[in-house]
DNA sequence: CTATATGCAAATATTTTGCAGAATG
DNA sequence: CATTCTGCAAAATATTTGCATATAG
């Protein structure tokens, strides 16, 4: 029930983090924690749900202005699929893309030089920075697919 | 002042909507004559707005049901850039993908084939069924990039 | 005509904030 | 210790809904 110790939240967060006058609570601990056990992919409502019995609780509020800390920090960013704002850590993860489907908002990361060559060349004839791009391509996933072939979709059956 | 007759929609609008029973009401077509005038990009509180002192006036509650329903049929799509939920027309619009500049939250369309192959490949590979895949690529724009060298983005200078 | 769409106002849901007290560096 | 964090409850926003009336087909 321990998946993570506590210490172990990769190196570039803290830094990035004492870098700006921030500081590492026992709380933001574990929202950090709770990110990373979780692949990343929670809202900020599953992560207070899951802080809320934990060592030192976390309340909503807490979530809400520590993601939102993060989030200006370039530690974590948000992918919001149909109506869920979910967030992910960015610092301290190798470089990935995502593909969402958009019948269950289900995420799958994925990382393809080939395509992020690509994408750098197009983000770069629009004058955009030429930083590294963050790619998000959308379709139906498998299940959906067989899924509509019948009735609905299994939306229902995701968070 | 009036950019678009109202009598053009695409065809493909209208076909899709008598083949799902729902009325295609002056209000309705409202809405979508604006989505087609601004590239397509709005929230639903700036359509809102902008219909407020047109010919038959739209309410906010209107534009969100709507918008719903033009969502559920694959008429239109939400784009969500930052905090900002923008409505998109789908049908009748040639095939686009977009390039978002997380700072100000500009978005420019763009198209490009070999990126579009090699995305409906990689999504293929993960078992997604292999319908047109939507493309987002994330950057930070010429100017929010070269503000940033300065101070801060101009994202206040944007909606 | 009948079923659908709409406005309004009220109900919900979501996100932000003021403040007093706790905890960090 | 001074400054930053937190929880709580309340405020500000955003979204949805009930219902009577207007409209499309």
């Amino acid at each position: 029930l321990n998946p993570r110790a506590e210490a172990d939240l990769p190196e570039a967060i803290g830094a990035r983090m004492k870098q700006a006058g921030v500081r590492l609570s026992a709380r933001r601990r574990a929202v950090l924690t709770a990110l990373l056990d979780s692949q990343g992919h929670l809202s900020r409502e599953e992560l207070a749900l899951r802080l809320r019995d934990e060592r030192p609780k976390v309340s909503l509020s807490t979530v809400y202005r520590f993601v939102h800390v993060l989030v200006t920090l370039g530690i974590a960013r948000e992918i919001k699929v149909g109506d869920i704002a979910r967030v992910e850590l960015d610092l301290g993860r190798e470089n990935h893309d995502h593909l969402v489907c958009v019948a269950c908002g289900g995420i799958v990361e994925f990382h393809d030089d080939d395509l992020e060559s690509l994408a750098r060349s197009v983000i770069r004839a629009h004058g955009f920075a030429d930083g590294a791009p963050r790619i998000e391509v959308r379709g139906t996933c498998a299940v959906c697919a067989a899924s509509s072939r019948d009735a609905r979709g299994h939306r229902e059956s995701r968070g």
